[in-house]
DNA sequence: TCAAAAAATGGTAACGTTTGCATTTTTTTT
DNA sequence: AAAAAAAATGCAAACGTTACCATTTTTTGA
C-alpha cells in the first residue's frame, strides 16, 4: 500500500481511504489509485484490516454432521441473508475430538469471526469458551442448549409438539402398534421428538413398547440398524416413526430387504422433509421444518448480537407442519 | 499478552514463547504464566498472529453445490487428512454472483487462508486472480479446468471412460435406445461424461438421438425435468444415463409417476455411487468415484504448494469402478 | 572452582492497516 | 475578493503479535 501510495503520489492514508470511503476521496484522485491499484495487481491485506478493526465479516456456522440433506436448506436461508447484509458464511463440520474442539474455540475467542451459528451441534467448543470473561456472539439453530451456556439464544421448531403430531397422524390411521427410531443419546433435539412420540401414545393410552425404541444416529445407517433390529423382534410394528428423514432412508431399504411392502405392510414416519422426501419410492410422510427461515432468523439473530443489541426473547419458535404423503396408510385389517 | 507478562513477571516474549514453543521456557516460568493465563481467561489474538507470521493454518474448500452428497464424501477425506496435518478446514459455497466472486477473491488473495481447495466449482474467482502477480495455492477436485488458471493442479476420475464404462454396461445388457442426463452448460465434468457416452454409442455403431440428450444441473429436481422431457418425446428410451446419483433419483420419481417400473420398463444408471445409491429402491447401478481418496490426496497436493515445492504431476487421475445394482437390467424381449 | 557452552529470557523493531487530529486545498458565502 | 466553511489530504500513532539479536542465567566440563 505504502508502495501504491509513493508511485501514485498520495499518502497511505488516502490510499486507504480508497479502499474504504472512495466518496471521501476527489474523483481525480481516486482515479489515479485506481489505475495504479489496477497496474500493480495490488489488493489490501485483509488480515492486516481485520487486525486494526477488529472484526473479519466472517461468520462461521458448526454444522454436526455436513451431509444432512436438512442443514443444507437451512444453509440456504443463511446464505441468502449473509449476502443481503453482505457477511462472508463459512462452515465448519463440528467434530468431537477434543483437539478439534480446542482449535474452534480458539478461533472464535481471538476472533477470527464475527460469529457462530450452530446447527444441530451439541458442544463443539472447549471448556475454555466457559470460563473466557466475554462469550462471544453466538446463535443455536435446531439444537436447545448447550451444555454451560445455557443462555444463548436459539431458534427452532417445537420438537415435543411436532414429534406429537407426527405421532398423532399414525394414530389416526388406525397403527397402535408404533415403534420410534431416535437419535444420538447426547442429542436433546431427538429426545424432544421422542418425547413427542410417547406423550401422544399416552394420551391415546397406549403403552410404548421399549423394544421398539431405538437410538439411530440421525444417518442412514442408523436408520438401517435400528430398523433391522426392530424388525428382529416378535410381533412387529405396523408404523415407524423416524426422527429424521436420513434415517427414513434407512428404513426404506432395510423393508424392502425383509421382503416388506411400504405402506402396505409398514408405514413409515419421517422428520424435516428433506428433498428427498418427496422422490423416495413411496414419497414420504414427514413433519416439515421451515428449514431456509430458520436460516434467516438465526442469521438476523446473530446480527443482532454482534451489534450489541440486547436479544430479549432468547428462545425462537418457528412453526412446523405435517406433510402428508404416501408412506404412511391406514391400518388394514 | 501485556498484561499477561506483567502479572506473571515476565516478558511479552516469554508468553508468546509459552503458547507456540513451550519446550523453550522453563518449566517454573511455564507453569507461573499457565497460571496467570487460566486465571485470566486469556487467549492470543491469533488475528495479530496471523498478521505477524502471514499465515493462518486454514484452508478453504469451495463447493459448488454443497448439499451434494457425493462432496461430502470428498470432504470426509480431507478432513481426515486436515487433522493429520493440523490444518482447519472451513467450507464456502461457491457464488455465481460477481460480487461474491469479488469477495472470494480478495479472501485468498490477502492470505486469509494458507489454500483453496476447488471442489466442482467452475469459477469461483473474480478476473482479479488473474491479474494478480502471485496465484496463491489452489488445488482442483473433480473439475479440470478453471477458465485462465489452466496450469492449476487437479486430482479427479478419468470421466471420459467412466462414462463410456457406463454407457458399455447399458449397451452389454442390450440397450440400445439410451437417453443421457447431462449437467450444466458450461460444466467440463459433465460434458466429458457426456462424451464417453457419445463415443461408446459411436463404437457400438448406434446412433445418439439428440432428443435423448438433456441437460439437467445435477440437482434432483434437474434430473425430474430432463427425464420428464424426455419421456415426453415419442420412441421411449429403454435406459437412461445420468451424469450424477442426484439427477437419477429425479429420473426415478418421474418414472415412478408415469406409471413405468425401473428396471423392468426402464434402466436407470447413476454416477457418483452416494450413499443414497445404496438405499434407492430400486438400489442403483453407479459409477463409484473413490471420494474420500479424492478428498485425501487434494489436500496433500494443496500442503505441497503452499510448502513451495514443485508440483511434477498436475494431473493426478485416480480409478473409477462400475457398481452394479438393481436398477439396470437385460433388455426385454 | 572457573571458564565455556548452552539455555532461558528480554528489548525492540517490524508486519500493513486504520484512525484521530492537524493541515492544506477547494468551495461557498458575504 | 476576502473570509468562512467544507472538503481533501497527510502525519503519525496505534492494533497484538513474532523474530531477530542481545543479555542474563543456568548447566556442563575440566
Amino acid at each position: 500500500m505504502k508502495e501504491v501510495a509513493e508511485v501514485a503520489g498520495v499518502s497511505v492514508t488516502t490510499v486507504s481511504r480508497y479502499f474504504n470511503d472512495p466518496d471521501s476521496v476527489k474523483s481525480a484522485t481516486r482515479s489515479k489509485v485506481a489505475e495504479v491499484v489496477q497496474e500493480m495487481g495490488f489488493a489490501p491485506n485483509r488480515i492486516a484490516r481485520n487486525f486494526r478493526t477488529g472484526s473479519t465479516g466472517i461468520i462461521v456456522v458448526v454444522v454436526s454432521g455436513i451431509g444432512d440433506p436438512f442443514f443444507t436448506d437451512v444453509m440456504e436461508g443463511i446464505n441468502r441473508v449473509a449476502s443481503e447484509l453482505s457477511y462472508m458464511i463459512l462452515i465448519k463440520e463440528a467434530d468431537a475430538h477434543p483437539v478439534a474442539k480446542d482449535e474452534l474455540t480458539n478461533f472464535i475467542l481471538s476472533k477470527q469471526s464475527d460469529g457462530i451459528i450452530l446447527l444441530g451441534a451439541r458442544s463443539p467448543f472447549s471448556d475454555s469458551l466457559k470460563n473466557s470473561r466475554v462469550i462471544p456472539p453466538i446463535v443455536i439453530c435446531c439444537e436447545a442448549v448447550v451444555p454451560g451456556l445455557e443462555s444463548l439464544p436459539a431458534v427452532r421448531i417445537d420438537n415435543l409438539a411436532a414429534g406429537k403430531d407426527a405421532t398423532k397422524h399414525l394414530l389416526q390411521l388406525g397403527h397402535q402398534k408404533i415403534a420410534c427410531i431416535g437419535g444420538q443419546e447426547g442429542s436433546i433435539l431427538t429426545r424432544e421428538r421422542e418425547m413427542g412420540f410417547r406423550e401422544a401414545m399416552k394420551e391415546a393410552g397406549l403403552k410404548v413398547n421399549e423394544a421398539w425404541v431405538a437410538p439411530g444416529s440421525l444417518s442412514i445407517e442408523g436408520g438401517r440398524k435400528a430398523t433391522r433390529r426392530i424388525l428382529k423382534m416378535g410381533g412387529k410394528p405396523t408404523a415407524i416413526f423416524c426422527t429424521n428423514d436420513e434415517m427414513a432412508l434407512g428404513a426404506y431399504a432395510e423393508i424392502a430387504a425383509a421382503g416388506l411392502r411400504i405402506p402396505d405392510d409398514i408405514s413409515i414416519m419421517g422428520y424435516d422433509n428433506t428433498r428427498y422426501a418427496e422422490v423416495m419410492t413411496p414419497p414420504l410422510t414427514t413433519i416439515a421444518q421451515p428449514a431456509q427461515e430458520i436460516g434467516e432468523h438465526g442469521l438476523y439473530l446473530l446480527c443482532s448480537l454482534i451489534q450489541g443489541q440486547q436479544i430479549t426473547n432468547p428462545l425462537e419458535i418457528v412453526s412446523h407442519k405435517l406433510v402428508v404423503r404416501d408412506s404412511t396408510a391406514p391400518l388394514r385389517g
